[in-house]
DNA sequence: GTAACCGCTTTCCTTTGGGAAACTGCTATC
DNA sequence: GATAGCAGTTTCCCAAAGGAAAGCGGTTAC
């Protein structure tokens, strides 16, 4: 059986993808989340390892991924507090989606490049 | 066995995942290639269907897809010539990305909004 | 010959995303 | 009391993306 996209998985599905690269999109959000997976940190210490990020554009991002659901803010009442960013668990969802997007983009950098 | 994101699949995948999101990113690469698995099509063809889009932007589009080998411009030696677009083969590789993220966004639209 | 269609390109403009730098309020340390 | 760190915010700026409108060279239909 040939398996070309069907009509109904094209245009039902478009609206779907579209929304999933509205989350994904930008410069930092996966490096941000990457980041968090390997271990929780507090802003200053994103700001290290998220290499060139700026904390205005680091604030506004962890926003966008904490109403997203794929971070989580954690304050402790610590004297002063402590604040603590951690990939929720809701973050794992994102696995497979990232692998086949690795896979593809991994195909076509050699397809189009031959490296 | 745990199934988090390891390290390894985190950074090292980081630079594919980024790749792929470039080739599929912006307002109207999905909308045209989608279109264009429906059929191929003319260029005017494609300003009816693609709603929205501009000439100026499907041109820019088109040429962007053609050198990621998504799409196909063919020339028909009619007088006056005609041109076609189509979907490339290779665009069905495109196949389990699409599944990925359509589901993945219809899910987190879900959990999100509710609906 | 003129009006219309095709496949674009050009120009100009607005919107969006992102970055640099300074600054703020708070706390802790010296 | 001065300095430094935390967790950001504010301001200003620049570049890229995207859109609206017009134009252009060719062809064909009337």
């Amino acid at each position: 059986m040939k398996t070309n996209l069907t009509k109904a998985e094209c245009s039902s599905n478009l609206k779907n993808v579209i929304d999933a690269l509205y989350v994904l999109n930008g410069k930092w959000k996966l490096p941000i989340v990457l980041s968090l997976v390997n271990s929780p940190k507090r802003f200053n210490e994103l700001i290290k390892d998220v290499e060139g990020i700026s904390p205005k554009i680091l604030a506004q991002e962890l926003k966008h991924l904490e109403q997203n659901e794929l971070v989580v803010r954690k304050v402790f009442a610590t004297t002063p507090v402590s604040i603590v960013y951690e990939a929720s668990e809701y973050s794992e969802s994102l696995k497979d989606v990232l692998r086949t997007l690795s896979d593809w983009g991994a195909g076509h950098r050699k397809k189009i490049l031959g490296r």
